[in-house]
DNA sequence: TCGTTAGCGTAATATCATTACATTTTATTT
DNA sequence: AAATAAAATGTAATGATATTACGCTAACGA
């Protein structure tokens, strides 16, 4: 059974985070070279504004924030991004909040799969190929086409289970 | 590792659906009974309506048939008796969807995992425990406390996928 | 450099969900 | 049976999330 992989864990208080963000625009820069895809500036500020945490941010968060750092933006204008680099693989959605997180290992596609952490808000993303191919099997068996997965799960995460 | 179980398979275009609401009613009923929780007139209804299609449904939708089917209703009238309803396990939440749809296994409480068409809106529900056990496991990995999981699979039903 | 396409600005609107408070119904106590 | 408490429902307003439509501009390809 292929191993479990931890593509962005649980993060430690005291990490530099602008070397996180540094990091993802770097390779999201590299991977839209690579792909023909443009990362326009708009694209770029939205891409490190969903990093700016590491857990899921919501649009109307991001829109907040656009408003502040850049000028007036309204609604479509984010949403826009996030389509573009949900499209990139640049980062993912999380359907049961509604919101969008950096993926640390875009150049891999993959639906994601989280936990996600109801007390603190922050997430981790793991890739466990054996659920996947568990799922593709059971898919199979009722003879459903998978095209896409969302597996996401609430807890607490480390920090938060020891409080 | 264990069995996987299909709670609710694609439904065949001749099987009598007014049995499966029937079903579920009495189910849901039994079950209410036992648990000293009450299945209002109201809270049955909805239930119903909710198994009008094999399939998951929006709370507006639902509203609209309940202000055809009953008087007038407000959204926020639905939305109590969904909660009510998924508290009680008669029903599962789609997150991917916002939608809705009935359980036809309450006795067991769960977390659905949902194959989805997303091209007839059909639904199937499974429970592979061994999807559970591992995601578990992988939690525990991280230092992740698991409450609740999100399994959700968009693609194609059989009967769409052969077309 | 001309024509085409992709990206973006802007406003309006659609869709999904909750809050707050009044009223009614049901259950519990006396 | 009446008084009280708790649960359910009615009603309006509002909040949160997301999309559509249309026009303009910038970038790209021939």
């Amino acid at each position: 059974m292929a191993a479990t992989r931890v593509i962005s864990d649980f993060s430690s208080k005291k990490h530099n985070h602008k070397s996180c963000v540094k990091t993802a625009v770097k390779k999201a820069e590299s991977i839209c070279i690579d792909r023909g895809m443009r990362l326009t500036r708009l694209r770029r500020k939205i891409l490190e504004l969903v990093w700016s945490r590491h857990g899921p941010l919501g649009a109307y968060d991001i829109l907040q924030l656009m408003n502040k750092e850049e000028g007036k933006v309204l609604p479509n204008t984010v949403y826009r991004g996030l389509d573009f680099l949900i499209e990139a693989g640049l980062i993912h959605r999380l359907d049961s909040m509604n919101a969008f997180m950096g993926c640390a290992d875009p150049v891999s596609r993959h639906s994601g799969q989280f936990l996600i952490c109801r007390s603190c808000e922050s997430a981790a993303e793991i890739h466990d190929a054996g659920i996947e191919q568990t799922l593709g099997r059971d898919a199979k068996r009722v003879g459903f086409s998978v095209e896409q997965q969302t597996i996401e799960v609430l807890g607490l995460c480390p920090s938060c289970s020891s409080d």
